[in-house]
RNA sequence: GCUCUGGUGGUGGAAUUGGUAGACACGCAGGACUUAAAAUCCUGUGAACAUUGCGUUCGUGCGGGUUCAAGUCCCGCCCGGAGUACCA
């Protein structure tokens, strides 16, 4: 019998399994090493041969470490909560925790079949109570914090309300939505809803009315990092503005500190930028300027140099004040166009943004510098989510300023002259000199200053006339953390008389209540509410759930304890796992999971919970695997279908055809007709007697008929050969589409690696000789080489390593026990199976996974003799034979030695040698 | 627009970080074994010229530069991919 897959794999996962080999348990006397892929959401496509892409990866990893003896925690589990579910929900009446149990098994199933060394006892479902239970509990302990700005951390709420009651509120220096200064005596007056109210402005979870993003073909709001171009990542609807009371994290408290978190630990720098860029930090000023009613009105700039500039300022449509400052001829007008921009959606907004809208307030501010007269317009190119809602306008110097400044025909003051530039007459200008490099001008006391000394200057001055300070502004919105939906965490949550309490630890997990039918209420109220009884003590819960991202916060702190009902993890557990040396997943959670990830771990940092605050030491974003589309050619207006090569001699539609119908661009005609009905009768022109099929690299989808499906590969090829294959595809975090021409190769090297030690009649042989030098390079080769691959996770050379050894030692006829004993090891976290077998059948009674790397001796490396590079005149190059790690004086002294074999080259006499760094001879004829 | 990434044979991709470019694999061509096919094995395969011989020249998106030596470093372009965007 030949090499039998099947077999093999199947006996050997059953091993594995029932020898628990890769449950991990705290080992003090060893090292750890922590490895982590991003948990999958179940959907009810199962896998396709994307998903395994970093399963294999991190399982090489997980499988190389612990053969260098490390104690390794390699757990895996489900993102149970989402939309997909509880939209399928609401189509058929199944419960969404019966359609996710289906397809977390079919995905267990799948897993299984690669070899994976999970350790599953560790299986995390974010909607098991038990794991939600510390969801909820998290909650609860943002909830009771505060951002304290002075010890730089959070800390707990009751610290703050004894600030309140000795009425110290205004040293107070906290991360707040509205600063609140209070007495003593007022705080004692308080009643409960008030003092509720006060504290939930610092609160690292609060309520709030805010705008949010409202998506109503979903029914709930979104996060900012769940909408792109104004629709939702999930299903791609049009998303709305709305002002909402919501659940909030106050994820901005810690903007400096995911900032600067991002120094320390070793992520990909496009990555890294992601986040920087989403934080978005700004350095600049606050400003404010008096208006006519003398109320102030903040704005921020980081180009506080272009003050002299301003020649109107802007208000977004939602800004607070704009009602006591419009005036009442403007009144009618500003209302309508307040009105108009409320009403569009955002997506309407984002594709309109060269359209400038806007009207006059009828009021004006104050110049803080020069006392001249500053109308105030309200536009919805200025964003209340950004600074304070409102700017100064310098239409010189900014282009959206100025389009709006040609648009209602405002003065343009020019107050930097780009270097190399002049001042010029601002009325001939198209656009504006947005440049930071340059000096100013008519600008008083300024004047003559490079735009950087002129921003610090500035700053300096309004800070003592009291009329402003420097400040930094984040992009970073806070999180929002309800979603009217009922497929997900409820909040631990009841409200007294409308102010709302947190359960009591031992009253978690509160239990997420079955109801009838998953939609809204006809108020329009979330779906919870519907369900009834579900009430603490006859005080109501609250009815919203929690998103998406909340299950996947803290997760890989629970696998360290996953089993613990006490706590979320024991202090012990915690401290021998620490975090994830290596987290694998897709780069799409740059902005969400992953930086929420990094916010809660630094507050359950600051709390005392971890002992680490950032969660992923080294992160690899894997590669998308994108599909490889199929296409015929139907000749329009008939069911004739013509071979690629001759298709422009027709007018043709392009249609996806199922790529399991073809077979190396051809089409198989039979099973292509009985594919669909239309094509039953279907005709062909065909080139050279087949008919060859187009080909497209598309995203892999269900729709474009281009998934490739592991289950089929690992059945035909085993599970080793496709685990192979997936990593010599390619760099790990390249994009790449899928090909299964290429895993022919891999299936022939496998194959080849098994027929090393079997003989002619497939019965296994290996011989007891010792193994010649040769063959013992050979391997050692192979063991530096596939160290420094995985240490750098360049995986796709290693497997070229391996067939470059098996290719060695088949040639050599090397069957040796010598050889193939370490060969088993150093190939075993790629192809577990085949090697767990060898390893058996050389007589070991322990699993491999018990086993030690071999380790890499030099001396089967060194070369007798090396090339020297000689390059001539510094041209044409020759090469010496010398020996090697010779130092360079002795290598200057073998050439010479030698020089007679070089005294004649191209037939002219050598007149010198000159002798360079790095082994490197140059020789003048 | 800004930021990040890449650009190497027919294809996927190697190259010890400045030292013989194209490892390994696919594909293709030729051959062996077969009645035949599959499977397997062997040979060739960057381009052009020379092919009776070891050959010669050109080649890592384009143009310059540094160096004895550049796919790799520097300057200026061109093209692709990703992220982000009225962010004041």
């Amino acid at each position: 019998m030949d090499y039998n897959h099947i077999e093999i794999e199947q006996k050997w996962q059953k091993y594995w399994q029932n020898h628990n080999i890769f449950v991990a348990k705290e080992d003090k006397t060893k090292p750890k090493y922590y490895v982590l892929d991003m948990f999958p959401y179940p959907s009810g496509a199962g896998l396709h041969v994307g998903h395994p892409l970093g399963y294999i990866a991190s399982d090489i990893v997980a499988r190389y470490k612990r053969l260098r003896g490390f104690n390794v925690l390699h757990p895996m589990g489900y993102d149970a909560y989402g939309l997909p579910a509880e939209q399928y929900a609401i189509q058929t009446g199944q419960h969404p925790a019966i359609t996710t149990e289906q397809n977390i098994n079919r995905y267990r199933r799948q897993l299984d079949l690669l070899g994976l060394s999970y350790d599953w006892t560790r299986e995390v479902r974010t909607c098991d109570p038990h794991y939600y239970k510390w969801t909820q509990w998290t909650f609860i302990q943002l909830f009771n914090s505060y951002y304290c700005y002075d010890a730089n951390k959070a800390l707990p709420i009751s610290n703050l309300i004894k600030i309140f009651e000795n009425g110290h509120s205004s040293e107070l220096n906290a991360a707040c939505g509205k600063k609140m200064d209070v007495t003593a005596s007022q705080w004692a007056d308080f009643s409960e809803a008030e003092r509720s109210n006060v504290l939930m402005n610092y609160r690292l979870a609060y309520l709030s009315e805010a705008t949010v993003n409202w998506c109503p073909q979903l029914g709930t709001v979104l996060a900012n990092d769940e909408v792109v171009n104004g629709v939702s990542v999930r299903g791609g609807f049009p998303v709305e503005r709305k002002s909402m009371q919501q659940w909030s994290l106050r994820i901005t408290a810690y903007a400096e500190r995911l900032l600067e978190g991002l120094e320390g630990i070793d992520w990909s720098e496009s990555l890294k930028e992601i986040q920087r860029n989403w934080i978005g930090r700004s350095r600049g000023a606050t400003l404010f300027f008096e208006l006519e009613n003398g109320e102030k009105l903040e704005i921020f700039t980081t180009r506080a140099d272009t003050l002299f500039g301003v020649t109107f300022m802007v208000l977004a449509p939602e800004h607070k004040i704009l009602d006591s400052i419009t005036t009442e001829e403007q009144k009618a007008e500003v209302e309508r166009y307040v009105a108009w921009a409320k009403n569009r959606s955002e997506r309407e907004r984002l594709a309109e943004v060269k359209a400038v809208s806007g009207v006059f307030t009828g009021s004006y501010a104050i110049h803080p510098l020069n006392g001249q007269k500053i109308p105030v317009y309200v536009s919805d190119y200025v964003l209340v989510t950004y600074g304070s809602g409102a700017i100064m306008a310098v239409p010189a110097h900014d282009s959206r300023d100025f389009a709006f400044a040609r648009k209602f025909s405002l003065p343009v003051v020019q107050v930097v002259v780009p270097d190399g530039e002049k001042e010029e007459d601002t009325t001939a200008w198209q656009e504006s000199k947005d440049s930071k490099n340059g000096t100013i001008i008519n600008s008083g006391f300024i004047t003559g200053l490079k735009v950087k000394d002129a921003i610090a200057k500035i700053i300096d001055y309004i800070e003592e006339k009291h009329i402003g300070y420097g400040t930094t502004n984040y992009r970073l919105r806070d999180a929002i953390f309800s979603r009217q939906r009922y497929w997900g965490e409820p909040f631990p949550i009841y409200y007294e008389n409308g102010v709302p309490k947190t359960l009591n630890e031992d009253e978690l997990p509160l239990l997420l209540p079955n109801i009838e039918t998953y939609l809204p209420t006809e108020s329009g109220e979330p779906p919870l509410a519907r369900a009834k009884g579900w009430n603490h003590n006859g005080m109501p819960y609250d009815h919203n759930t929690m998103p998406g991202f909340a299950g996947s916060n803290a997760y890989y702190i629970r696998y360290m304890d996953t089993n613990n009902d006490k706590e979320l993890c024991s202090k012990e557990a915690n401290a021998y796992w620490q975090n994830v040396d290596l987290y694998i997943g897709g780069s799409e959670h740059a902005t969400g999971h992953l930086l929420y990830s990094r916010f809660i771990t630094k507050f359950l940092f600051d709390i005392g919970k971890c002992c680490k605050d950032e969660p992923y030491r080294k992160l690899i974003n894997q590669g998308m695997i994108q599909g490889r589309s199929s296409f015929v050619y139907r000749i329009n207006g008939t069911n004739k279908y013509v071979s690629y090569n001759l298709k422009n001699q027709y007018a043709t539609d392009t249609l996806h055809v199922d790529i399991s119908l073809v077979d190396n661009d051809v089409l198989d005609l039979e099973r292509f007709k009985q594919w669909r009905a239309e094509f039953n009768d279907a005709e062909f022109i065909l080139e050279d007697g087949k008919y060859i099929c187009g080909c497209e690299v598309e995203k892999m989808s269900k729709s474009l008929f281009n998934v490739q499906n592991p289950d089929m590969l690992v059945e035909r090829y085993g599970a080793d050969t496709l685990r192979l294959y997936e990593m010599f595809l390619g760099p790990l975090e390249q994009s790449k589409p899928w090909d299964t021409k290429g895993i022919e190769g891999v299936s022939r090297f496998i194959r080849k690696f098994w027929r090393l030690y079997h003989d002619r009649d497939n019965a296994f042989c290996v011989s007891d000789e010792a193994a010649s030098k040769e063959e013992m390079t050979a391997l050692h080769k192979a063991i530096k080489k596939v160290e420094e691959d995985i240490e750098k996770f360049s995986f796709n050379t290693s497997v070229s390593t391996f067939m470059v050894c098996v290719n060695e030692l088949t040639e050599l006829k090397c069957n040796k026990r010598e050889i193939l004993s370490p060969l088993a090891v150093l190939i075993s976290p790629f192809a577990p199976h085949i090697a767990e077998e060898l390893w058996s059948l050389l007589g070991n009674e322990t699993s491999i996974s018990y086993a030690y790397f071999p380790k890499f001796d030099n001396k089967f490396l060194e070369q007798t003799t090396f090339n020297y590079p000689v390059s001539i005149n510094g041209k044409t190059r020759a090469f010496i034979e010398l020996g090697v790690d010779i130092a360079q004086a002795e290598a200057e002294k073998a050439v010479m030695e030698n020089a007679s074999v070089l005294k004649f080259i191209d037939n002219k006499p050598v007149k010198r040698f000159i002798f360079v760094p790095k082994r490197i001879i140059n020789i003048v004829i």
